[in-house]
DNA sequence: ACTAAACTTGCTTGCCGCTAACAAGTTTAT
DNA sequence: ATAAACTTGTTAGCGGCAAGCAAGTTTAGT
């Protein structure tokens, strides 16, 4: 109690054990994102993670549990950025608006944190493997924008924008699939365009929605 | 040369050397789906792959010299049984047919080899993954079936099924990326039905389309 | 109020079972 | 006999655990 008027964050001086942790996590959460990028997975070891952050190679263990903790981790603090991003641009926003706003969101996304994109990406696909812990995680973040997809449809129902014999659920089901369809078919074709396919799935879902 | 009448396939006597080594390499690549299955990539330990077919911890590398080399073995043995489906449906179809046909095509092969498309599913994804060797066999696989659907196009466009003001080469990736994300979601989330995400989406394709 | 002991938490190191890959063997076909 | 198929010995590196060390925080005695 008495000596804490001194604290420094700005200094390397005397931080508090709070601290000390928060700043290990997020040092070795962004280290692995860095090498999930240049390794993958199973050349992300927790070694390399570890002493990339500055600290030791059992730290990461120490702090996440195990690997898949880490990974679960990173997931979810990418999953956060994400969503922000879409908060952000699509706000209050409805319907067909929203639909297309959502996809240039994630167009601004996967452009602003290339990153983070793929690293987010790498470990998604890798949770499909059985071995993989963190299945659960992403099943439950895509249930989660596909109900966020949904809105937006109903209300676009409600507004105008969208014809009425679109089942909200199907709509958002085959609006992520395209998402999802067009990232993959980018990060494993380089040759491709990901605006060119994002332009032209929006015009494709004007014309599929126009009442 | 003089022996090789007497070869009987049922029995385990007297096999060929070409026989043997074609067996073995099959018996593991069916061993090899199997622990996919299973236990996913790393769980698919080289030592389970030879032992669950048979044979001993080693012969895996010696027959396909890395674990990724038994992988783009897998991978090429699971394409080439689809590629066979498709042409077994699609037959001399062109156009928004062939388009619609390759959908229930592919529902087809997703229902009768579930096991070898999960495996598939499971690699292609992880070919993402930096660390593994195996990417640019699934880029030219995508780009072929790309090249396919946009030939569909085309033609479907000669014929009149499809509306002329249509770049082939861009639905085709729309079309793709269709197929990879609904797939994608019914993996990661159970709940979703494969088959009303299929129609769905041939549904719109068929508004997309008309000209 | 000050300090030192007691305690908690962050972090490192040594270890174990396991893996992929290679090299050197043994068995089997020709 | 010779070459191929196959097995076994070996090595470096992995993830995860447990023991131990170091730094931060609380508490008690003065």
């Amino acid at each position: 109690m008495a000596a804490t008027a001194a604290i420094e964050v700005s200094t390397d001086r005397r931080r508090t054990q709070a601290e000390r942790s928060a700043l290990a996590e997020q040092r070795m959460t962004e280290a692995a994102i860095e090498l999930l990028n240049e390794r993958g997975i199973a050349g992300a070891t927790l070694k390399a993670i570890g002493e990339k952050a500055g600290y030791s190679r059992g730290l990461a263990t120490h702090h996440f549990g195990s690997k898949a903790g880490l990974f679960r981790k990173v997931l979810k603090s990418v999953s956060v950025i994400w969503v922000d991003q879409l908060n952000r641009h699509v706000g209050e926003k409805t319907g067909l608006e929203a639909l297309c706003t959502g996809l240039t969101a994630h167009y601004r996304f996967v452009r602003g944190y290339p990153r983070h994109v793929f690293a987010m990406q790498v470990l998604w696909l890798g949770s499909l493997d059985p071995g993989s812990d963190f299945k659960p995680n992403v099943a439950e973040f895509l249930r989660g924008q596909r109900k966020v997809a949904a809105r937006w449809v109903e209300e676009g129902q409600a507004g105008g924008s969208i014809r009425g014999d679109i089942e909200p659920a199907r709509l958002a089901e085959q609006y992520l699939g395209s998402i999802i369809g067009m990232l993959n078919q980018w990060q494993m074709s380089p040759g491709l365009s990901l605006k060119r396919m994002y332009q032209e799935y929006e015009s494709y879902l004007r014309i599929l929605v126009k009442p």
